[in-house]
Formats: structure tokens, C-alpha cells, sequence
DNA sequence: TTAAAGTAAGTTATCGTTAACTAACATATT
DNA sequence: AATATGTTAGTTAACGATAACTTACTTTAA
């Protein structure tokens, strides 16, 4: 609910470095505090318990996930650009940080805390629509096949997303993002049929 | 490298029934022990650390799933029914036990231990082959779109099964799974141009 | 009778969390 | 200007719970 304040914002970076670097398992109190290089006790100055700060972290990783989404309904830009602007730039954040994945793609981590599992699935749902609603201008426009509703075109899309941001995470950086990519890009084009006009 | 033993077998699905309810942070030497009706150092009598135990319960895991990517290449079957019965089978097994996608699809669960991490993603591989090569089939006798890399269209299709089981766990499973199913082929058959001949 | 399976009772380490206290600074009152 | 009050961000030290793991002893079954 409330804002976020500058300080609580060292503690969430250091806790996203954390999980990026080190796994969802390793982020504690104790590691929080070490990396930021105060006691462990004076995390809980600025985030209540654990809960509390899963809940900012959520936030703010949603926070800058949304608007790489939100762009997809800006009409001004042609729609093949659209979507390779949501794709390069989710792979940017990924690659900056690649705890974006380990938090917004993992229901695993949450698994045990009902409230955060219902956030973290508002945002899927979230992103979800927005690429729907995309493919369905486009549909109504005659700029992508229709004979396939715009939902599980999304689907397709965000799961084919989740897989290559997976895949590369695992192989460790060893196959390049770049081409994953324009692969991805031009499996989408040629699929969906998409076209600027 | 050995073969398991038929006690360590009830401890491997106490383990997994483990992870299905109540997530992978609860894989614990106490809790399967509870499950199985045990002590806890009883289960060190057949898994020597938790390193062991996850080697194990991994191979279990694969042996359960990787028979259905298997089947994929049987020629006797038409092509959009293997695909079919590949789907089914694999939904099928993380209906019973969601732990079967909370681990093969986890890249997380694993992110400490570079062991467990590596075979994971050779189980990952070896599906995306298997699916890879069922595709290049189908293509070289006109059964299936060839303007795409048989890859990318393995890839399309894994990310596709895995998006639909994350989502339908996380929804509790409100939504159908059968439904998801159906709508999964439908797609995969309109969006390759899938044909049986 | 001997090897496999189980037990009780510990170890050490780390977790989230709290309590009691301090130093530095801003604001308000006299 | 000087004093009083409040806030912010930190400290040390401990709490109970739980994790992985060990040792020494007992039961059970081929």
C-alpha cells in the first residue's frame, strides 16, 4: 500500500541481487543485511517480517515488468515493432537481472504464502490480457491470422517467453540472448502471420 | 548409478507427494520420514545426504515422463494423435503429482546444487529433441508447416504445455485442465497446419 | 547369525523474529 | 537561543524453531 521509501530500496536491490545471483533460497535476513552491510536487525527497521518484504519485492519487480506490456496498445508504433519492443525489453530487464525470472516466473517460490501466490498470479493474468487484447486489434485489422482466438495466441507467445528465459538462465548465458531473440521475433511472425499493414 | 531399492522407492513418493502439497521447501528429512511413519534418521539409511535424495527423486521423475516423449516418434500412430497422447500423458502425471512440474519444470528448485541443475537441463534437452525431431518428421512428409526450424516449433509447443500447467496451479485448479488440453491441440493443429496424412 | 532397518538423542548451523538500547538529526516549545 | 520531544537507522544479544546430519544402540528378518 504505502510507498516505498529510498533506504527500503537499497534492501530491495540487495535482496534482488540476491535471488539473482544466489537463488530464492538464499534470500534472508541475515544475507539482506550483509550485502547492504548492516545488522540483520536493521532490515526489519524498514520491512516488518518476511511477508512484508516479499510483498515490496513483488511490487517493485512488477513495477518494472508492467510497462514493457503496457506499450503494447500504443498504436502510434507499427505492431511488428510492438511486440519486438515487449520482447527485447523483458530480456533486458532478465538479463540486468536475472531474479526477474526466479520471482514474476516462479509460482514455486511462493508456494507457501497464499496472499503473494494470488499477486504474482494478478500479474500473469495482467500480462496476459494485455498481449490478448494486442493480438486482437490486430486480428481486427486484418495484421495477424484469426482463426485462433487472441487469448491463446497470447498464450503461446508468454510461454514461449518463459521457456527461452528458462533456457538461457540454465545453459548459463552460454547461448547468446540476442539470437534466442530474433528467433523467437521471426517464429512469431511467420506463425501468426503477422504484418504492419 | 544404482538401482533403487523398493524401500527407497516409498520414501521417493513420500518425497514427491511432499513437494506436490506442500511445495519444495517443505522437502525435508523430518517431513518424509513423518509421511513414510518413520524416524528421521531412518531415511539416512537409504539416502546418504539430501544431495542423494534429490539425485534420486530426479531420476524417478524422468523415468516417469520421458516415456511419453518417447512414444513420440512411434510411426505406427497417426502424428496429431501422438501429439495428442503426448499432452494427455503428460498432464495426466502432474494431475496425479504436481510435483512432477513443480521439479522438471524448476529450474530454481535447483539453482545451489550444480549437479541436479545440469541434469535438468539434459532432461530438458533430451525432450526439446524428441519433440524436435517428431516435427522434422512431419515436415519432410508434408504433414506440418516447413517454413519454420522444426525447433523453433518444438519450442513453441514445450513452452505452450509448461505456461498451461503453471497456470492451472496456480489457479488451484479452478480452471479445467481437460479444457486446456483440448484447446492446446486445437491450437498446435491450426497454428503448424498438422495433418495425420 | 548377521546384515538391513529403525530408534533415541544428540550435534551444529541457520532461520525469522524480538527486546533493549544508542547515536544523529529534525521539529516544536519555551 | 536553549531545551524538550520525536524520528530514523542503526547496534548487540538473545529467543524458539527447524534444518541437515551423526553416533550409539536396538529390533527384525533372511
Amino acid at each position: 500500500m504505502n510507498e516505498i521509501t529510498k533506504r527500503q530500496k537499497d534492501y530491495l536491490n540487495a535482496a534482488i541481487g540476491l535471488v539473482s545471483e544466489r537463488g530464492f533460497s538464499k534470500l534472508t535476513f541475515r544475507n539482506i543485511a550483509q550485502e547492504v552491510g548492516v545488522t540483520e536487525a536493521s532490515v526489519y527497521r524498514h520491512f516488518s517480517n518476511k511477508l512484508d518484504l516479499l510483498r515490496a519485492l513483488l511490487k517493485d519487480l512488477e513495477e518494472s515488468i508492467a510497462p514493457h506490456f503496457e506499450k503494447l496498445v500504443d498504436t502510434s508504433i507499427p505492431p511488428k515493432e510492438r511486440l519486438e519492443q515487449l520482447i527485447k525489453g523483458l530480456f533486458c530487464a532478465f538479463e540486468k537481472n536475472s531474479a526477474h525470472t526466479s520471482i514474476i516466473f516462479s509460482e514455486e517460490a511462493f508456494h507457501s504464502e497464499e496472499e503473494l501466490r494470488n499477486d504474482l498470479k494478478s500479474i500473469s493474468e495482467r500480462n496476459i490480457s494485455f498481449l490478448s487484447s494486442f493480438y486482437k486489434d490486430l486480428q481486427e485489422n486484418q495484421l495477424c491470422r484469426s482463426d485462433i482466438d487472441s487469448k491463446e495466441l497470447a498464450l503461446v507467445t508468454l510461454g514461449s517467453i518463459k521457456l527461452t528465459v528458462t533456457r538461457w538462465r540454465i545453459c548459463e548465458k552460454n547461448l547468446g540472448l540476442e539470437d534466442a531473440v530474433s528467433n523467437l521475433i521471426n517464429t512469431h511472425s511467420v506463425l501468426f502471420n503477422l504484418r504492419n499493414e
